[in-house]
DNA sequence: CTGAAAGCGCTAACAC
DNA sequence: GTGTTAGCGCTTTCAG
């Protein structure tokens, strides 16, 4: 009947095959209330059989409520985020919305700027995962795009971090930490070294926190505990490891703060012929898919990923309230075969 | 001056203060001709002073180009579509534009009702990745969307499917898989099974017919080779890799479809105290990161995912032609720990 | 080369 | 309950 040929259907088009004015189509199909139950099912029959969808766009420039979140990571390739970005992804599509995902990768100036450009795109909520700064300084610009953002009504969560005055997944860091150290202290071990990532990161120093403190409750004291400062992944764990074998021969466990790191570990005592558990203990973080099919299996801190990625989601569209949420996660100790009691 | 306090800066806005029309100062910004460059020039300062950015959606809905690309993927934790989503996210923000990631996860069905969406979202591109199906009829429904979609100005791109008439980045999954069966018969082996993937995906049956192509031109008769279909997964794997067990004992060396069931194969023939690659030996295909890292690192076919990644958005940018494009890609053996000669 | 004005499709006051 | 209408911010003819 009406309309232009190779063109979706609008809201107009619905209305008027269901003989209705657009805002009674809109109030139906938004499923508001000031329409008798009669017209609305009509309405929904319409537009059900006309296959139509609102274009988010007109809906959006209208004032009306964006479905759109926006979810930066680090680097969507790493599996820590990509675990993450599942959650987010699949429990956004449940509740209609869709889901855009950009890098981060430098600095959190460019998290900044990512934040600033989504905020441009007028994105409804946004997720933040990764690492915050131990320095408050150092991500204010990040505090103030993310303020600024929720006072014109934007949804903010992040994932791991605490400075930020917006709703929060926190991982308890320090205390899954705590009990790898625990582990392997239980197991005899007195010769621990930690390769940690950039000291400048919260979810290192936090990690790094409940390690010293487990140490600490055992008597020991954790200033002789070697530490490596390394990048955060793979490479960095190798650089780790090559120090710590370098510099104290005499290490019997490993400890890695996220498995990335502990896969460049294994990597180079494999190389160098160290047997794993046998000669050295490692230890990996997060609990990776992948980290049950390493050689050997790791164990390792689990943080539940794909979960924390839900609970952010589900932050993200729950109505803001004054104080903002800190929604804790489980963690828990998975033990497998790249510890034993030292030699 | 002008304007609403605590509102983002408009194109109004921007013209007003330039001095100028709105018009002009569309045309500025777009770099659009029929504006004197002096003219152009200082309507560009005057933006960047203002941190002007275009509302994507009034953009959108007047009819100008959208930078909104969406990517549909099988599931985005999963390493081989992680690591395209990679590439597609960072040469996307090179060039300004965002990304949208949506799950396909159930069937051909779910994947044209997310092309749909992203439809309905107006996106300007959309990028497929995962494998396509060998009976053609059970994508009708998705080449009905994709064409739809390119007739109406979009720009679409698959990854690894040939029956879409769209622009498309295509691994040679054959001649990697027979590369892989050549290493194996190379090596010796003779008695070779495969665990292959669901039969009806074209991946499963190209990877698997250079597999047999490569045994036949060998001399062997490729009908006497196991073949185990089962699910693309990890727990996929491991579930062909107990059939082979059982059923073809004097199976010497086994061929995974995909890193992620050779994953699963190795951790049966480990619970089993089957030694690789001395008893058997293993391979995989697509060469995800970990696939170094797993015991043994694994042999497998090498496919450049997040260049494939960066290959599709690349086609995406382009403007369309009337013969769909076919962008090859690179593909290499990488021979790791995993395999040897048999005993 | 520049400006005025007509929409794009929808929501939200505001009338009835 | 339902309809009318004024924008949301931008691009794009069409005039000058």
């Amino acid at each position: 009947m009406a309309g232009r040929p190779h063109s979706r259907p609008r809201l107009i088009d619905v209305a008027a095959q269901a003989g209705v004015s657009m805002a009674t189509a809109s109030r139906a199909l938004a499923s508001r209330e000031g329409v008798s139950e009669r017209v609305a099912a009509r309405v929904r029959d319409v537009a059900a059989e006309l296959g139509y969808v609102a274009n988010p766009h007109a809906r959006t420039l209208a004032g009306g409520p964006t479905s759109v979140a926006g979810l930066l990571v680090y680097e969507i390739g790493d599996p820590y985020f990509s675990e993450i970005a599942s959650g987010v992804v699949g429990t956004a599509a449940e509740h209609g919305w869709s889901v855009q995902i950009s890098h981060t990768e430098r600095d959190s100036r460019a998290e900044a700027a990512q934040i600033r450009l989504m905020r441009a795109h007028r994105v409804g909520a946004i997720i933040v995962a990764g690492s915050g700064y131990v320095d408050p300084a150092m991500e204010a610009e990040v505090a103030r795009e993310l303020d600024a953002f929720q006072e014109t009504g934007g949804r903010a969560v992040v994932i791991g971090r605490h400075h930020l005055r917006c709703d929060a997944v926190l991982p308890d860091n320090s205390a899954a930490a705590a009990s790898v150290a625990e582990h392997l202290l239980e197991l005899g071990h007195r010769r621990l070294a930690v390769v940690a990532g950039p000291r400048h990161l919260n979810t290192v120093t936090d990690r790094l926190g409940g390690v010293r403190s487990a140490v600490a409750a055992r008597g020991l004291d954790p200033d002789d505990m070697p530490v490596a400062y390394v990048p955060f992944t793979r490479e960095g764990g190798r650089a780790g490891a090559a120090q710590i074998l370098e510099q104290h021969p005499g290490t019997t466990a490993i400890l890695a703060l996220n498995d990335a790191m502990a896969t460049g570990v294994l990597s180079v005592l494999r190389e160098r012929g160290v047997a794993v558990p046998a000669e050295v203990s490692v230890t990996g973080f997060d609990d990776i898919q992948v980290a049950q099919d390493l050689a050997p299996a790791l164990t390792t801190a689990r943080l539940p990923m794909s979960e924390m990625g839900v609970a952010a989601f589900e932050l993200a569209l729950r109505p803001p309230v004054s104080r903002p949420r800190r929604k804790p996660t489980s963690h828990g100790l998975v033990v497998r075969d790249s510890t034993a009691p030292p030699a």
